[in-house]
DNA sequence: CGCGCGTTTGATCGCACTCAACCCGCGTGG
DNA sequence: CCACGCGGGTTGAGTGCGATCAAACGCGCG
């Protein structure tokens, strides 16, 4: 059990020290945390509106949500989280939940104490820019998001989507080159990209003929990732991010025991 | 020349301090912060694709955007910003330009160097939180847009846009009682909503005979405030924030001191 | 076996796009 | 002083993408 907790914690550790760098004695800050698990069902909010949260959500396992909702309860999705990903890491400092987070499947979660965390944050100025980082880039792929809901087609919307997702799914260590797992159903996917489960099924198909993915039971296999990332005008940029060391010289922690 | 410059600082802190307790030191620190002028055209784009940027831009007057453009050259405006907004604070954590910027109207910014404002950030651990959670709250923004474009149509989408930026003018202390200047043109208003610009046209007139809103020559004049907002389904909960408090014990300047 | 969920397909509808023309106010230059 | 260009706004006619409504299918499961 506790080599579990250890488990996610290192996979959060990646996570952040895949953009930022982190020295030992901060990694080991981060593994130091306290978490409890959480075993969520499919198809149930695990974070509602109107709380204020004093806990962020760490996924291990599944496939979760953020998404917003109209008055009429129509659902958007916001933003999919797959396993690594801090869910609302957001919410250290943003409390107040105004997008609540939904499993779609049975999922996993580590729920790690806001106090925790704002104490690393605030004791390691390296881990307050690793998770102001981190936010930040999930916010540039609601921004990609957008300019894919409000200028781009249904095929293209799909497009980019699996090239999106294969990434993000590349880059936690799973192997894309065929084929990968994405239990989405067509319902879930057309929140996602703002059309009809209906016509999302046709967008697939119509994908599927033109030779380029293949969306099925779960399972995205793609036959012409050339021709996938052209259809969805996807450029990997805004994900492909580079290492950033935040203990710049002039602003490292040495100056700080000074003061 | 100096004092225009503490003013538009003094606008950054009371936008920072709006939302997050500052105390006397922190505030000097961020007065006492590098900033240089620039004036940008209308129609210009004032930080670029591809580049590094090394500064974050704080608007002190005129109306920017910042956008995502696909293959084909269509623009999506990601976000709106006013005076006082630090419209790319995030490229301190993010320096790669993923989304540009974009000036909608002559407009005056201030260049701040990264550099200080990181060593801020690590000198002070609420101001690090502050500057992430004005990050976050930009996000909220974002994602609420995505809600619009994804679940909304025409005229709830436009109602909706003109009940943010009312919101957002009167947050910075703009009497909006009866109307308020917004000037962007019907086009650009297109590219924030994922419209057309005729269609914007239309839906303008649709909403003004309706008796909720005129929009005319760059001023929102607003007849029927409730009727606005339930037509554009706004719940203002995402906009009003209240005060968080970052010095909080146990995860305070004190315990670094003593590290 | 029957139920429920997700997928698939067909028929029709309608919101927003496209194409096109025209108006207006403004600035510029002959 | 007027001609002209230009950017923004306005309106009309026709089109099409994606929504809606509806029915059937496959499959896992109790």
């Amino acid at each position: 059990v506790h080599d579990r907790k250890r488990a996610a914690l290192e996979r959060f550790v990646a996570r952040l020290t895949r953009r930022s760098v982190l020295n030992d004695e901060e990694v080991q800050a981060l593994l130091a945390l306290p978490a409890e698990m959480k075993d969520v069902a499919a198809n149930r909010d695990f974070v509602r509106m109107e709380e204020r949260t004093t806990h962020a959500c760490l996924l291990e396992d599944g496939l979760t949500a953020r998404f917003g909702q109209t008055a009429s309860g129509e659902r958007q999705i916001i933003m999919l989280h797959i396993p690594g990903d801090m869910a609302d890491l957001h919410s250290v400092v943003t409390p107040k939940v105004t997008t609540p987070l939904h499993a779609l499947t049975r999922s996993t979660i580590w729920r790690i104490p806001h106090e925790s965390l704002k104490e690393v944050a605030s004791r390691y100025p390296a881990v307050a820019h690793a998770f102001w980082r981190d936010g930040m880039v999930d916010a540039n792929i609601i921004a990609q998001s957008l300019l894919n809901l409000g200028r781009r087609p249904a095929r293209g919307r799909l497009a980019h989507l699996l090239c999106e997702m294969r990434e993000r799914y590349r880059e936690i260590g799973v192997d894309v080159t065929r084929e990968f797992a994405f239990p989405a159903t067509q319902q879930q996917i057309g929140d996602a990209l703002g059309l009809t489960p209906v016509h999302i099924n046709r967008t697939v198909r119509a994908l599927r003929e033109a030779g380029l993915v293949e969306v099925s039971g779960g399972v995205v296999r793609i036959f012409d990732w050339e021709g996938l990332q052209s259809a969805g005008d996807f450029d990997p940029a805004y994900l492909t991010l580079n290492l950033v060391d935040f203990h710049s010289p002039g602003a490292s922690r040495t100056n700080i025991s000074q003061s």
